[in-house]
DNA sequence: CAGGATCCTATACGATACTG
DNA sequence: CAGTATCGTATAGGATCCTG
């Protein structure tokens, strides 16, 4: 970190960019929640996750399941059943965001207190 | 993971409200980046966070910078030159970015791997 | 049950110009 | 240099109702 050259910058942007690549598919309002949702119950239906997030609307839990089957984090299995059941459940792509959400929720912990205590 | 009683889903609530907060201090289109840019540098100035990051406006950046300093991830220090000159650095909180961060980099490169190739 | 369609509002963000 | 002010657009997201 003591070597401010321009190949340091180089590799700079080349890392934000790739922050802003998982960025770009976390973003959005109830993105980690519908994921955690799904890691937490393993195998998880529409109705289900609707209650599971308090505010989430079903306008935009149809869009956050969307945009995540279609960064292939999440997989959709539709039974032919009468109604139909479709369930949801996380693709291999998707468990390795397990690290990343246990992260979030740590430092979420540790940053309220700092907050609330200073 | 196999319980899923009622205090399962409270335990899962308040892990996803711990997850909300760290998002909640980290949404926006550029505070990663911005944190980034001064981790990098330990030491950064408006200016040279705004030529590091492409795209982003004065605006943005004074915006960002100002919701960062509330939340005590950065530290604006004014050195009394002519004219000011005003240096950022991370605090110890915001040091703790630094596991999220690095994650989100790694999970970026492999994300971006699997959507090209897949 | 699992969504889609429609309408509406708030805010995020960009562009540009200006200031101590 | 380190921002602020102003204006305009785009998108995110909420509410409600509808359908196979």
């Amino acid at each position: 970190m003591e070597c401010k050259t321009e190949n340091f910058k180089q590799e700079y942007k080349k890392e934000m960019r790739a922050v802003q690549d998982s960025m770009d598919v976390l973003h959005g309002k109830w993105k980690i929640a519908v994921l955690s949702s799904i890691c937490y119950y393993n195998k998880r239906r529409f109705s289900d996750i609707l209650s599971d997030i308090d505010g989430i609307s079903n306008r935009m839990l149809s869009k956050e399941l969307k945009e995540l089957e279609f960064n292939k984090l999440i997989h959709r299995n539709v039974l032919s059943t009468q109604p139909v059941t479709v369930e949801y459940t996380l693709t291999e792509h998707g468990n390795t965001l397990k690290t990343i959400i246990n992260n979030l929720h740590e430092w979420g912990v540790e940053h309220r207190k700092k907050i609330v205590e200073g």
